[in-house]
DNA sequence: ACGAACGGAAAGCTACGACTTACCGTTGCT
DNA sequence: AGCAACGGTAAGTCGTAGCTTTCCGTTCGT
């Protein structure tokens, strides 16, 4: 069943590494092997990332053989896409009431 | 101008502190102190975290009086959201080819 | 039934990032 | 002019996250 955290969502995503194996996943399932042929990091390390991403709910794998396949998880990536969706909202419905015009560069 | 790397948002959402400020800046602008009086750390330790926010892109501020306010930047948020809606498109897209059936429990 | 490939788990090292306190410049009020 | 509030920067400490190597269990092929 698996009682995910929300924020483990973006625990897992704060990794430039992790958000690789994310970006491999969304072309196409993966085994280990195969994630780590094409990262410069060892397979044990792609485990460990590969853990992490299921534990956020954000991959789900399967066994074929020998080997284990990792696969996106839309309903995860979902979740955290709605999150954002909502604060982007928030920020333009609330905010219109003041002019926007910073008084100051801000750099 | 300030040319902004993709994975900077990510990197500063990584860190759940730096995901309650921006739940703060949800809600609606405001300063450094006030977000501090709300937050378990010092008022120091919220500057750094919001000059990482800033260089990601995701708040901006203005200069009040001696105040700094700051606030959620829609433009950053979208950006990131956007990333998630093509990962969720590519996994729905690419994947119906395999029939959905786990061949073992995945815990 | 043996050997090879796959992949998860444990142990250990290292580097970095999130804090703290202390300091300093700026703005505003009286 | 002087004092108080605000907030960014610097310096230093400490915990933890990410990596490696090693080891072990499982599954397939011959």
């Amino acid at each position: 069943m698996a009682t995910y955290q929300p924020d483990d969502g973006w625990d897992a995503l704060g990794d430039p590494t992790r958000r690789a194996i994310v970006a491999c996943l969304a072309e196409r399932p993966r085994a280990v092997r195969e994630l780590a042929d094409e990262l410069p990091i060892s397979r044990p390390a792609v485990s460990q990332h590969l853990k992490v991403l299921k534990e956020a709910g954000l991959v789900t794998d399967r066994a074929v053989g020998t080997r284990r396949v990792y696969r996106l998880n839309p309903a995860g990536v979902a979740a955290l896409r709605d999150q954002l969706e909502t604060f982007w909202h928030r920020a333009l419905d609330g905010y219109q009431d003041v002019a926007e015009q910073p008084t100051e560069e801000t750099s």
